[in-house]
DNA sequence: AAAAAAATTAACCAATTGGTCAACATTTCG
DNA sequence: CGAAATGTTGACCAATTGGTTAATTTTTTT
């Protein structure tokens, strides 16, 4: 489930989270090992790490609760495995995106594109992820400092591009969190917006966020972009009003 | 301190709330009263529903235990008063400007600044309901419900400027979600944004939400403004500035 | 001042919770 | 096979938690 191996591209960070707590965990994970993360997952993403109850979890998995403590010593042991799952899911998957060898047009769009994909998946993950880094920020912070996430390059990136003229002026960080917020807000927002702008219906939402994988990268591009009489637009496949 | 007054331009919401459970609290406020509302504040807010314990609210606000459950019946009733005072501070002050009879650019420009104004002075209150929102829709759902929040007014402002030709085409509700996942989000994910980005010094975070007003402002109207070049989508629209 | 009402407390309680343990079952393997 | 290792369980425990109660103090009212 982990799936490391989809993502060792970027090793420091992955190496560095796996090595604090899974101490590369043998493959050979039996399938009550498996009932039991697959449960304690759902609960913990669910209700949270105050809100998990190790007996809904051993309930959910179908086993005995003390089972739970023989093969994950402790509820906090058991919480560190299962949010170390979700963060390396959600998080480090897009970093490759940033870090890698594209026209930064190119790859905003990349971005957006992948992040929503990933997050489409794990809708539940980011709110679980965010609230517990904010509220055990003592029990997950230690985890998670110094993993070696870094935007240096992609704000280097975006200097160049600047300097080159091809976008206007800004912070990169400032355009860094931009792209963030709008992927990533929607959902953890999710149940407020179904309310107020779709109804609570489930299709209407789904609908927004496919649409908003375009919609999002054109609000950013379009925002950055420099439009000067003689422009200087990158060979990205700019499909645009090209009538001039 | 839930300041009513302040908001009363959107009364149906207010009352709404306010009807459910505060039942026009008598304003004899005890001492006694505030002391553990502004406990059971801090410590709801920080260690959410869950995590939050009767006996640290009461030692925050320097009681016996008995004295919680002698004004507040139960945890529940105690958090639901927090929540909505939290609720009332951060939700519907906005509002109140994106219903104005505003010019689009304007209205944008005042709800980015004073939005993160008052995000900066609760600064934990959106991660607050946010995550108590989405794990406890039973508990809070029926408060918000009906609520009478609505974006209907806005959304109309938004498609005539498009009509206009004044912006681009596009989702008002893309566009309205963009706005406020722009505003919300760098709280709701401070701790991470803080450690990648900020060296985990406060100050500088302080310093990056000051300079975000204008920038989060200027990065919306820059993408949705229409140029002046030639752009036709609709065959018979009403010359506006052409400069050709 | 006396009685009534409101505020406050200490002690207590039943239920829950994370965790343990000794016993039992199953698999592994010499 | 048979013993050692591993997997699994029900019963149990100490600590915690939300909540109650009866008694005491303080304030208000008469």
């Amino acid at each position: 489930m982990v799936n490391i191996s989809d993502s060792f591209l970027i090793l420091p960070l992955i190496n560095h989270l796996v090595k604090i707590n899974i101490t590369m965990k043998k493959n050979k994970e039996t399938a009550t090992e498996q009932a039991i993360l697959e449960a304690a997952r759902k609960v913990f993403v669910e209700k949270g790490f105050d809100g998990a109850r190790m007996q809904e979890i051993a309930d959910e998995a179908g086993i005995n609760k003390a089972l739970l403590h023989y093969y994950y010593r402790s509820k906090e042991k058991l919480f560190e495995t299962v949010f170390l799952e979700a963060f390396i899911k959600v998080v480090p998957s897009v970093l490759v995106i940033l870090n890698s060898d594209e026209p930064l047009f190119n790859k905003i769009e990349r971005f957006v594109s992948n992040y929503l994909d990933v997050l489409a998946e794990n809708p539940i993950i980011p709110g679980f992820i965010l609230h517990e880094l904010a509220h055990n920020q003592k029990r997950i912070g230690s985890l998670i400092r110094g993993t070696g996430i870094n935007p240096q390059f992609f704000i280097a990136q975006i200097y160049r591009e600047i300097e080159a003229g091809n976008i206007k002026n800004c912070d990169p960080r400032q355009l860094i969190i931009n792209m963030l917020s709008m992927c990533i807000f929607p959902f953890v927002a999710k149940p407020i917006l179904q309310a107020v702008f779709f109804k609570n219906s489930e299709e209407e939402y789904k609908q927004f966020i496919a649409e908003r994988k375009a919609e999002v990268t054109r609000f950013i591009i379009a925002s950055i972009r420099k439009q000067q009489e003689e422009e200087i637009i990158l060979p990205g496949q700019s499909t645009q009003n090209t009538s001039k």
